[in-house]
DNA sequence: TATGAATGAGACTTCATTCAT
DNA sequence: CATGAATGAAGTCTCATTCAT
């Protein structure tokens, strides 16, 4: 799935990247004290370090902002996770580890996690579908991790199960971001884990170093 | 928990039920469409059938009307889930109804629960508070619930556990709604419901009727 | 000069003095705690304790009321300054009871000479004139009063003067009013009318009861 | 006493005096026509000669429009009456010369005054502070010039008439400007100010210019 | 006569976007 | 490339007035 291009006057590459890496960091601080509609263009510029002008030679809408936001996010969700799926011996292990460092990864990004989703329809049509079909992405990170687990005979789960399974990670996860006014008083991060995990029926051991 | 009062300039009772009702439909309609932020109030009295003079008879601010389509999705769903709980001869069978219909609801309710979730932020903190309350008023049915389960000794779970137990219901509940994106082509909600008693561990037999 | 009507649908000549009157107490009372236009007809109709169709039913625009309101503080005043002028033995002194009598009253009607002088530019050009002339009315009752002293050589002035003096007399009893927030604190009423006697060279004595 | 400063998007400070002036101008004008609260804000910005976007640029409220207009007259007043205090060989010539300057001042500038004087009230409590304290200001400068011909024993009064014989100037000034719906067609400036002058007692030689 | 719900013009204000410098 | 002043459409909310009951 390609990267969609945000429309630029701006010719420089290298220009673009910082300022766009300075424009996603100020929307995002500002997004998540008021919310997207909420905050106007001129403080994303102002706390950016530039002008309402400049900020409109990298963007051509204020939704290509939320959009930048989103991407950014995801970007980072994605390469976090892949490093994650890529440690331990069995599947098993892969995927215990791989839940809990989706878990901590939450737990990290969790102004990022509630800005990203509280917005999603304020993205038209089109980019609200990109920005799903990332998501399914990292819902399918998963489902091949419980694959691989059922292939080596330590789950039985059908097709149709494992979908669901996957899915249910992912929302037990958000659900430490989004609940967090009931669950972070309950909870700390480990112990939301690990019940999770109990849930999960994930009774592999922990790895050693976690 | 009291009900927070809407300021009105009308005397007539009747008639302020009557109205809000009318705000409440022509409101959710909209904001499902729309979000909450694109839609004006202008439009909101136009499709409640009156002008934007007659909608402010009966609101002081926008947000009031959000936050009368909060309350009534909550009142709603809390009327819905307390019958419920009423039914089944055994706990672990109020449990499993309770679940099911919880769920059963959140289909018939996708809509509302999209508006009311995804606008929360919009809501000034008093208002959310008065909301977050609500939703954990919901959380507690399911906990006592399973309270009962466990001194029934038909389950062994914590405190701890039995509240995370409670919010984990509440969460794959709402991604029917929310996830309905991805979960809607690969499930109806009856086997969407089956999946999630198995994930659950509820195993309890299914009630004839159902 | 006649008093201006002000149209009504209503017959019953004493039910309509009657609301007159409740009209008038309730919107001098809002006009002076918040100026006529922040004061809506709404405030108006419940504080004088009758719904805003009752209130419509006695008059046709909101400036009739203020209309009302001005004629009745004139109404008042020319009444109580006329017994004024009556009293005393000499012109010099009928003159200067008149003053005394003029500042007194200026004292006690402090609000709503406020409210009256500062609307008067919310009148339309018919009703100002009309109230214009009551206030020459009240002019002319010193003019009077001066020449009479005149007459009888107690003070020499040209007609010019006359004149001047007596809008000089209304004028400095009413900065009692409009520079309260200066002069209270320094003076009581007494004292004031006593410093201005003096700058007024209104050297006769001070009637023995005063 | 600091000028209070009203906020502002533009940077440009030789531009926000620039458009303030016309802000001002337009604004007065306005106001002249039809009060405060008749005026709109659109008006205005039309009036000044650009838009109601760029209006609000330089103010945050209609409000601050009234403060400016109040601001900039008192302004005007004060830096004028400066200048005539300077002039003057004697404290009596002095005091002569500035109540001369300061009912010129008032007949030039009638407008203003009327516009200022009449929407006090619709300015805000700390404003209205502000702009009293100006007043007052003015005030004391009258009560400077003739304390000084009370030391030079040209006149004598205590300290407190000479506070209200400040006043008392103040005020028969300003007559001059309420009440020309009667006194214009009576007098001229020049022979209103040797009438006020008589009453004044201030019998010190007219400056031969004048 | 009295009521008060309904109306809608119109007020203030915001803010995304443009474009001349 | 950067700036920031200018724009005006559009949003929220108010309130004088009407009219059916």
């Amino acid at each position: 799935m390609e990267r969609r291009a945000v429309p630029t006057f701006v010719k420089d590459e290298k220009l673009i990247e910082k300022r766009r890496r300075q424009i996603i960091k100020s929307a995002v601080s500002l997004f998540k004290e008021k919310g997207f509609h909420r905050t106007t263009t001129r403080e994303i510029a102002q706390r950016a370090g530039f002008s309402i002008g400049t900020l409109y030679e990298y963007i051509r809408k204020k939704e290509d902002i939320l959009y930048l936001v989103c991407d950014a996010i995801y970007e980072q969700f994605s390469s976090r996770m892949e490093e994650a799926t890529r440690q331990g011996a069995s599947s098993a292990e892969r995927l215990h580890r791989s839940i809990r460092a989706y878990f901590k990864l939450i737990d990290e990004m969790q102004d990022e996690m509630l800005v990203m989703y509280q917005e999603l329809k304020s993205l038209n049509k089109d980019t609200l579908q990109y920005v799903l079909e990332k998501e399914l992405l990292l819902t399918s990170i998963f489902e091949e991790l419980i694959a691989d687990c059922v292939n080596d005979s330590i789950a039985q789960l059908t097709k149709s199960e494992i979908k669901a399974f996957a899915h249910n990670i992912l929302v037990l996860g958000q659900m430490w971001a989004f609940r967090r006014w009931a669950l972070h008083s309950m909870y700390t991060i480990e112990e939301y884990i690990d019940l999770q995990m109990k849930f999960l029926k994930v009774h592999a051991k922990k790895p050693s170093k976690a």
